[in-house]
DNA sequence: ATGATATTTAAATAATATTTACGCAAATTT
DNA sequence: AAATTTGCGTAAATATTATTTAAATATCAT
């Protein structure tokens, strides 16, 4: 692992050089803010550590200035004092950690080790299912229509994910009450007509164009026009 | 940088206290033991030196009885001889270094700085996570929101951790129970439920913008709006 | 062991979702 | 065009899920 120390007390970077070296991290560092901005352009880091006030550009601009090129390193900032008020801006910069002095070596470590490996991660497969302008987030269980997001409840939402997944088929009413209700039997129960319904009203209803057609004596299908 | 001598022979202090004035270092002194572990526990030094010879309390039961005091403060013991017995029998107490006299004024300035470097190195602890206005110290098991800090019980604050690690995320009752219960099988326990709602209490109640939202059928997320 | 605090269980209440029932409208058949 | 079938919309009835409170149990520190 390589990070980029970016400090201005020359006793702390050498402290903390030789006790991250002795875990196998190298360590780059830079005494100005500028000077680090430069180092982490040139180079990939696994993580940057920066304190807050270094002479040049601050941590805060650092950041920003950072993330304004693309450049997505994680970055630690470091702090005097429990300022809450600078761990927010802190955040809102961009930032992925925080850490107030003093603070422990150890510490230090494991956020590092965190982070670097963070960075690492495969992004959590998001199961997303999409149809024109509609798409709905199947783990947080989400819809969303032309980018306003619409509550459904689990009836609703699961009646929408077997149209989207069926988008373009005709389906029988009858299929839908086994697919979605697991009815087995013949029923005289309208619960799937209420439903389309239901969708009806809060997916097609406030918006231009349908997209829950019904197929007189057949069934439904979801299409465009 | 300050520090407390303890030795008993008058000159030797007088002089010694004189050179370390030259180098900018404040010295308080103390002729025998017991007056020492009196200062030390008054002051707050950057290191001790202490004779291993001194009236009352010696230099080993001193380090050992600040030691027990959670003082952490280097100690240097100073011993006439090149006694290694002695030198073992310090570091086993815990002192941090070790002078025999006759010594040169510039090794022990050395070590000085050395030693009052190491004490400012490696200080006290902190891991924090945050979200919006609340931050939570893992280490601390402190929860603070808009400044305010807010007692939470373990299983309240092993809750908010759980939520402030998946902020945005959905999460269900099942999984809760899971990861923060360690329930691994079906239940018609409503712990989580009951929880959830202390933690409301004391999280969201008294503030104006809820973070703990209600997913009908689904589960939990924490967000804002 | 005792008292204080935390956790869990249990039961009542509240909120929300689902299903049923039925009148009306639209489409199809005769 | 009348009769019939099929779908739609609404509201009330029922069921499910969530919240709150209190009491019972367990845990911890002294």
């Amino acid at each position: 692992m390589k990070i980029l120390l970016i400090e201005d007390e020359e006793k702390a970077v050498k402290a903390l050089k030789k006790g991250l070296n002795e875990h196998n991290i190298d360590v780059d560092f830079a005494l100005n803010g500028s000077r680090g901005i430069e180092l982490a352009e040139l180079n990939e880091y696994d993580v940057i550590i920066s304190d807050i006030i270094v002479p040049g550009v601050n941590g805060f601009d650092l950041t920003k200035n950072l993330r304004s090129k693309g450049i997505k390193t994680p970055v630690i900032l470091l702090t005097a004092l429990n300022a809450t008020d600078d761990k927010v801006l802190g955040l809102e910069v961009g930032a992925d950690d925080y850490l107030t002095k003093p603070y422990e070596f150890k510490e230090l470590l494991a956020r590092l080790k965190a982070l670097s490996r963070r960075g690492k991660e495969i992004p959590p497969p998001k199961l997303i299912l999409t149809f024109g302008d509609s798409e709905m987030n199947l783990t947080g269980k989400e819809f969303i229509r032309d980018g306003k997001k619409i509550e459904l409840t689990p009836k609703e939402f699961a009646l929408m994910e077997y149209f989207i997944r069926n988008q373009g088929r005709v389906i029988s009413k009858t299929e839908i009450a086994e697919k979605v209700w697991d009815i087995n039997f013949e029923t005289t129960s309208n619960v799937v007509e209420v439903y389309v319904n239901y969708l009806r009203n809060k997916v097609d209803k406030p918006f231009e164009k349908k997209i829950i057609h019904t197929v007189f004596g057949v069934g439904y299908v979801l299409k465009d026009g």
